[in-house]
DNA sequence: CGTTGGATTGGCT
DNA sequence: GCCAATCCAACGC
């Protein structure tokens, strides 16, 4: 599995909808403490906007969103349903209040380390929804702000971007509001992509 | 200060 | 399919 060289800061200074399909197939590694590395490579994402009513930027900055607003290239990591973290990779320039949320990778390197994160064997759910992901390569409270362009906890590299042939572009999972932008991208037949289904726009009905 | 509900997950009916 | 878990940010008064 080729690494490549890491995602440089320009990659992420662009519009969120812009970047987020160009993230699949990139490598995301994770350094522990110990020094244990972990890789893997991202098969689904979602783009959040500064004018999304979905986005936790939409209404401007507050102290739990306030990565969101600085410069590109960092992690944006929010704890949600008392309980999970989903992680988020800062993107624009600094101001805007953008990002692209992680939803799911194939895991590639230290599947063991993973398995114990998860207490799961699994390898296809190892990392198979956003907070699945963050347990997995242990990204918490404390990795919120981490510089993934010349930080060493957590960094991209160019991998083996996914063809936009091969690039499946839904609505958002799990939203109540912006549901008719479709701005969740991910791989076509992955077996690592999470189960979530995207929200249904309003008024549709089941057929 | 009190209330509400969330970019989820896993277990149970 | 349904719902509890479990914290706390955001918002209204």
């Amino acid at each position: 599995m080729k690494l490549g060289p890491r995602l440089p800061r320009r990659f992420f200074a662009r519009p969120a909808t812009a970047v987020a399909p160009e993230l699949l197939g990139r490598i995301l590694v994770r350094r522990l403490e110990d020094g244990t590395r972990l890789a893997v490579r991202l098969v689904e994402v979602e783009a959040y906007e500064p004018d999304d009513p979905a986005s936790h930027a939409f209404r401007g900055a507050t102290p739990r969103n306030r990565v969101m607003f600085g410069p590109p290239g960092h992690l944006y990591v929010y704890f949600t349903y008392g309980m999970h973290f989903c992680a988020n990779v800062v993107t624009s320039a600094a101001g805007r209040g953008s990002a692209v949320l992680l939803r799911a990778a194939e895991p590639i390197q230290g599947l063991e380390v993973m398995a114990r994160h998860r207490g799961l064997a699994d390898v296809r759910r190892l990392c198979a929804g956003p907070a699945r992901l963050t347990q997995a390569l242990a990204i918490e409270r404390s990795m919120d702000g981490a510089d993934l362009v010349l930080g060493t906890q957590a960094f991209l590299t160019a991998g083996e971007p996914t063809p936009p042939a091969r690039v499946i572009r839904t609505a958002r999972v799990g939203i109540r509001v912006g549901v008719d932008r479709p701005w969740r991208f991910l791989e076509l037949e992955s077996p690592f992509a999470s189960p979530g289904r995207p929200a249904a726009p309003k008024g549709s009905r089941r057929s």
